[in-house]
This record gives structure tokens, sequence and C-alpha cells, in this order.
DNA sequence: TTTAACTTTGTAACGATTACAAATATAGAA
DNA sequence: TTCTATATTTGTAATCGTTACAAAGTTAAA
């Protein structure tokens, strides 16, 4: 649904010089499409680059965020959880094992109705639309608990 | 925009029974209708209830929300916003000063396509939509923080 | 009343995130 | 190259919203 883009690439359309360290990010939030923590980021990474801080993650999810090369969901109230696709697409979050998955346009019926930039006095600069339910997995399944809720 | 129902009946139609404490907080929610934090509510409440302690405000709201009476809004990355308005509708930040508004179904075009019952194998229990922007006010203000973003 | 169940309260802990200042790396000028 | 200013990274300590826990208080039914 992604094309895996070049990680330096995208972070310079956004104005961002290229760390080893933000490409890095950026190249795990672009083929990784789990929606991971800063936390699972940082576990992911810390093998291959082992100087690695977990400030320098943080502080690096809110350089992308801020430039809007990575969008910070807000679905799940624990951790923030970041997406390196910043095409217009919805999010589903499973209300039992937690996973998050992208729903695209053409998934979702109505949704591209949504871009509104403007709605009545206000100015709109983002619009978000999540799903909350029971992903096909955990529907069939008597008892499964990864990270509740 | 709503009926501000009674809050024991309101609780009650959530099977929760009412206690003095659980119908301030719930009376506060169907009342004020700026989206308080936990916090707020404890900070509100608190002159009229000098008894009340904010465990309590944060007990009742979680029990609330899990019965259904009131909604946790993700919208704020900060802290939980709570909502005693359950009927369908979108929400809407100033990425300045921080306030947040209801969006009713016929303020904005779409929104009532999106109650999905089912997406492909997602069974969804719950849908938001959320509008980030700025308001009118802060549209009109060359400087103006209340809460920052 | 007695008793069991429920509710509230205050304090202490937790955990994600941020502040801060020292250490390191980078890039351009000399 | 070497120097120097600037940007970046790092580790530790702090912050702050929220939750755990256990004691105290309340309620309602027997």
């Amino acid at each position: 649904m992604m094309y895996p883009a070049n990680p330096i690439e995208h972070l310079q359309r956004y104005g961002i010089k290229p760390s080893p360290q933000r490409i890095a990010v950026m190249d795990y939030l672009l083929s990784s499409r789990v929606h991971p923590t800063a936390d699972e980021i940082y576990t992911a990474l810390s093998p291959s680059m082992p100087t690695l801080s977990k400030t320098t993650v943080y502080n690096t999810l809110k350089l992308l965020v801020e430039q809007g090369a990575v969008l910070n969901l807000g679905i799940d109230d624990r951790n923030a959880r970041y997406d390196g696709d910043t095409t217009p697409h919805a999010h589903f979050r499973c209300l039992k094992c937690g996973t998050v998955i992208d729903l695209y346009p053409h998934q979702v019926e109505g949704l591209e109705l949504l871009n509104h930039k403007q709605l009545g006095n206000l100015r709109i600069a983002e619009t978000r639309l999540y799903y909350m339910g029971y992903c096909e997995h955990c529907q069939n399944t008597a008892n499964n608990t990864m990270h509740m809720d």
C-alpha cells in the first residue's frame, strides 16, 4: 500500500538533515507498518545501532512529527504510536490485541469526503479517522491477550 | 446541541449506581461542554465537594467510560479529555489554544457515512473523527497561547 | 444492629515522556 | 589538513498524568 520510499529522500523532502539515527528511525517507520511506539522503535534499532539512546529516538520522533514527515497517531491511550505514511488514510485498533491497521480510502466508504479545509469558522489543518473494534484473529479466539484494553 | 439529561438517569441507563460523587462528575460532564480533563473536573467540583479525592475522579471516569456513559476522547496528547455526549459526533481541537469543540453531523459533510459496523474482516465497535486546526479566535490573533502544542 | 459488599480516600508507585548539560560529530573557513 | 562554530546525540534526573493499594467510610439488606 506504500512505496517504501528512500528514508534519506523522505527526510530531505521535509527539510530534515539526515543523520544516521534519523535515517534509521525513518527507515524503520517506512518499512515496518506496525505503527510502533517509541520504545518499540528503540528496541528494534538498538541491536544494529548499539550506541543509540532512547532519548534520541524521542527527540527524532518529535522532530519528524513537527516537520510533518511522520504522524503521531493518537489512537492508543497508553503510548504514542507513529506512522511513516503521511498519505490520507484511516486507522483501526483492535480492542483485544492492540494491533493498529491502516485503512486506505478504497476500503472505507466516505473517507474521501472528510478532507474539509474549512468547517464553519474553523480552519482545518489535519483530519484523523479512527476505528476501534476486533480484528479477524481476535473475533475467532476465545482468549487472547497481548496488551489488553 | 444536547438535552442536558438528568445525571442520575444517565448513570442508571448505563447500569451505574449513582453515588454523590458519580452524580457530580456526570452532571459536570453533561452540563459543561468543554471536554474537561480529570484534573479540570476535580478542580471544578472540589469547592462544592471538599472531601472529593482526585483518585475518585479518576476511578469514576474509568467506570463511566467502561460502561459507555462517557467518552474518553483521544484528541489531546497530553491528557485524557472526557465527553458526556455519547451521540455520534466529531471533534475539533485548536492547535493554538487547545479548545475542543463538538461537530455534529449536520456540520460535517460525510460524517453519517462513516458508521460502518464492519470493514473487511474487522468488526467495528467505535468510530472517532478528529479535526485539528485553528479556531476562529486564534485565526485572528497574532499571539495567543493558553496551552501550546 | 450486624454484617457483607461497595465506595471513597490518601499515599505511594508507575511509566511514558521531557529537561538538561555534557560529550560527540559535522561542516565550513582558514 | 586543522580550527572552530554549530548541530546532534547521549545518559541521568525530573515531570506529570494516571493507577495500585490498603485503610476508612458508607450503604443496604438480613
